[in-house]
RNA sequence: GGCGACGUAGCCAAGUGGUAAGGCAGAGGUCUGCAAAACCUCCAUCCCCAGUUCGAUUCUGGGCGUCGCCUCCA
């Protein structure tokens, strides 16, 4: 079986490429994952979306996947200047008076609970950083004998210009990072863009491991070299996430990996534009974020956010806005509603349409565009069932969960009395009375539609 | 200061060198006791100024504006 063209956005060349898997028909993707200190919000959801719907995708054209995702549960330091800086899981487990473990149990949990809601197919594996901390330091005395890296009081920092094609990711060079350098550099560094792989243990550290420099913790970069070749080997194909980690993050594992590997580690970078919120960004630090069971608690279907997400290009920044999820929220009852009427009857895929629907899949993840076609087929003239049939056939690739008819649910105390007074009242042409009770019935929660009076 | 992205209808958001997908909202209509739903119809000339071109929203240059990364961050 020949497998069509998947063209995908690579940001290291910055243009649409050819996917051609190393394995032919096997897609092996990493995709950086949460740090399990605080909760996931919805901008973070949106860039694990962007893995979710390239695996979904390629399955639908054929293509068989595997997907690394990372679960960070060590580290991350507010500001790595110095030893200033505090662990973020460190100062969560102080907050709310729990160990580090603890802390990151509960926060994978929660993290796992919010990607269900959004139909996010979980990952073939969760590897968790504590769990490859040997890795890690091997990774990095790798690096000393190398000679990409150097140790200062035992700290380990990665020496960028011994790695030339260090920039190539985020266009930076290192010549340029000088120039531009913001902090204040940190006197240890021979240059202010070294990066740490290795950091002494400070006060009040209690995730400390012993290493050949002394008790430390590892750096951010280092982990998802280490995780992403143990697992995947040293090629694989499609790296995926967010747009804020191209630098420093990726950057910085390209130079770690492939100083190592000695060759390209990664084919494909693809990254998931962010999520804004009233003009800025979506963001843990500054404060401005939902979870998706926030939304769910105003009442809103969590798979509205997913609909608002597919409508915008992947690579683009999307702005969210309670008024454009409730407009999502609206067109994918709706649309469900319109399924459950449509099905029941024979039909089957309509072959046309779903061409279009893999081209456009093909054509770097279109899902605006095959949204569009949701509502072309929607709105055509083929038989209900070949639009029931063609739409469920799609919503494995959009997960809206389309089949699910409209909820059932109970009706609250006395409402089923009222129903039969009003349909009584309407039968003896007392609309008066009639409409009386459907406002009584609205303000109890529930909506009656009539269908035309028979005689 | 360096690197990058973007600026399309009330809101969200695609797209193309030849007069602009889609969703929500809105307007009119069909239907209905009324309403809702459903269905039909309508609703933009693409930040500004130059240039290239037979023709630009789409290409080039210059403005103005917004945002992201450069420190942890999806």
């Amino acid at each position: 079986m020949k497998l069509p063209s998947v063209r995908l956005y690579n940001t290291f060349t910055r243009r649409k490429e050819e996917l051609r898997p190393l394995q032919p028909g096997v897609v092996r993707i990493y995709s950086c994952g949460p740090t399990v200190y605080r909760y996931a919000h919805v901008g973070n959801l949106r860039t694990f979306m962007l893995p979710d719907l390239l695996r979904r995708s390629l399955d639908y054209l054929g293509y068989r996947t595997e997907q690394v995702m990372n679960i960070t549960d060590v580290g991350h330091l507010t500001d790595d200047t110095f030893d200033r800086g505090e662990d973020k899981m460190l100062v969560a487990a102080r907050l709310e008076k729990k160990s580090p473990e603890e802390i990151a149990a509960a926060y994978t949990a929660a993290f796992l609970d919010d990607v269900r809601l959004l139909n996010i197919r979980p990952a073939d594996h969760y590897p968790r950083a504590t769990a490859y901390i040997a890795e890690m330091i091997a990774l990095v005395g790798r690096l000393l004998e190398m000679g990409h890296a150097y140790v200062v009081g035992g700290n380990v920092y990665y020496d960028i210009t011994s790695f030339p094609a260090y920039g190539r990711l985020s266009r930076n060079t290192v010549e340029k990072l000088v120039a531009g350098y913001r902090g204040e550099p940190d006197p240890r560094k021979r240059h202010p863009g070294d990066f740490t792989l290795w950091k002494a243990a400070g006060e009040h550290r209690t995730q400390v491991w012993d290493s050949p420099w002394g008790p430390g913790f590892p750096g951010w970069h280092i982990e998802c070299s280490a995780m992403s070749m143990s697992i995947l080997g040293d090629r694989f194909d499609i790296h995926t996430g967010g747009a804020d980690n191209v630098f420093p993050h990726h950057e910085a594992e390209i130079a770690q990996s492939e100083a190592i590997a000695g060759h390209r580690v990664v084919s494909l970078w693809m990254h998931g534009g962010l999520l804004m919120l009233s003009g800025t960004r979506m963001a843990k630090s500054a404060g401005n974020f939902f979870r998706v069971t926030e939304l769910e608690e105003q009442g809103f279907d969590p798979l509205a956010f997913r609909y608002l997400a597919l409508q915008a290009k992947y690579r683009s920044p999307l702005n969210f806005s309670t008024e454009g999820l409730a407009g999502a929220d609206r067109a994918v009852r709706q649309l469900r509603e319109r399924v459950a009427a449509w099905s029941g009857g024979d039909g089957s895929v309509d072959a046309a349409f779903d061409e279009r629907f893999r081209a456009a899949l093909a054509d770097d993840l279109d899902l605006p565009a095959a949204m569009a076609m949701v509502a072309e087929l929607a709105r055509s003239d083929l038989a209900p069932g070949v639009k029931a049939a063609t739409l469920q056939a799609w919503d494995t690739v959009l997960g809206l969960d389309l089949k699910r008819g409209a909820m059932e649910r109970d009706l609250p105390p006395g409402a089923a009395d009222l129903i039969t007074q009003r349909e009584k009242a309407r039968a003896a042409k007392d609309f008066a009375t009639a409409d009386a009770l459907r406002e009584r019935l609205k303000k109890m929660g529930v909506r009656v539609a009539d269908a035309p009076l028979k005689d």
